[in-house]
DNA sequence: CGGAGATACGAACGGTCGTGCTATACAGGA
DNA sequence: TCCTGTATAGCACGACCGTTCGTATCTCCG
């Protein structure tokens, strides 16, 4: 790998650190050249305007989701033990496991849900792409027999991202301890609900 | 009512507007003033600092949100009615049926949830009442007999917003027209759990 | 209707933003 | 080890940010 490789990766795992906790506005390219140790210009070099290094941050982001969301996921029995390990996952993810901040996702969308332009047309895809793998794990809980021939995966797939986005209200804002125990049991209620 | 007054009301009905749209950070003295048809330092000098104007700007959706949400829920029967009340007038709040950006609240609770502050604190301690009042309306159900005994109302505050949340970011983010009725049956599970 | 106080304006401030341009330092294959 | 191209730095730019201050204009009570 070439060193303008090497910088640009650290650039990025900074970046989305950065991004989880201010947003992708709050992102900006002086602080984010503070904390690399580079030059503006030396940074700026990497990308080519703020607006694809935002993208380029998203989509770094979704990678480590993937890689430590995703993938263990579907490395589980089909069924509702898969549906399980995607939550506990997702839940870290929420907690501030990997980015301290939080969903970065989240952040984001609030920012860019009125916003049109490329930056919001990648995290509408990226979204649209992991309703649609929340959906395809639930129906594998439906054809093992886990869950109701009837249950509707878009519903149970909204359900659980309000249980998700809700735990991180009460838990990041309010600071409430008992929203990981709720956001639990929210869960568990809607597993209930599908069998 | 002084002429200030009448000025001032008018630009934070226009700043709620804008901010339920790009954020408070979002929300610039600059663009304010264009809009509100004022110079900057004529608009500056109604609020002693942006920060201020961000505190005033959640001050007034707040009391806006209590006009067309809450205090419509407390003149409905108390109980399932009331809760029933209270979650239309939510729904119908994250829509933008008042701000046509959605819901303020959830917006800044995105961006200040790292963010320490007198602009934090005073969001906080809005949500923390709004909790409260939840938690409240659905006591009466309790005691009406609506709801069983043992169900935990701030279990059922969380849960709530989970299904406000849930639905703002697959109605306002993804655009899915299939959103609100999700939001709805999610809400009546939650009742009929509940029962 | 006159005058005092409330209200708004214009111009300017230091800072920071994103973004170019040019020059230098470095990396890595020959 | 040298040479070439990649990677980084320095500097400057125009735009906009929040904020201040002195001045002008309007409001509205006596």
């Amino acid at each position: 790998m070439r060193k303008g490789e090497t910088t640009k990766l650290a650039i990025l795992d900074e970046a989305s650190e950065i991004a989880s906790a201010v947003g992708l506005h709050g992102l900006t390219i002086g602080t984010l050249a503070a904390k690399t140790e580079l030059s503006k210009s030396g940074l700026f070099a990497h990308f080519q305007s703020k607006e694809s290094l935002q993208i380029e941050v998203l989509r770094h982001a979704r990678n480590r989701f993937v890689d430590v969301v995703i993938r263990p996921a579907l490395a589980t029995p089909r069924g509702e033990p898969r549906v399980r390990e995607l939550f506990e996952g997702w839940l870290g993810w929420f907690r501030g496991d990997i980015l301290s901040g939080g969903c970065l996702f989240t952040a984001a969308a609030a920012e860019l849900d009125d916003q049109p332009g490329p930056v919001r047309e990648f995290l509408v895809s990226d979204e649209r792409d992991l309703t649609d793998t929340v959906v395809q794990i639930f129906r594998t809980g439906i054809s093992e027999g886990h869950f109701r021939q009837e249950a509707d995966p878009y519903q149970f797939a909204q359900d659980v991202l309000g249980v998700l986005l809700a735990y991180t209200h009460t838990y990041r804002l309010l600071k409430d301890p008992g929203a990981e125990d709720r956001a639990r049991r929210a869960f568990e209620a809607l597993l209930t609900a599908a069998r």
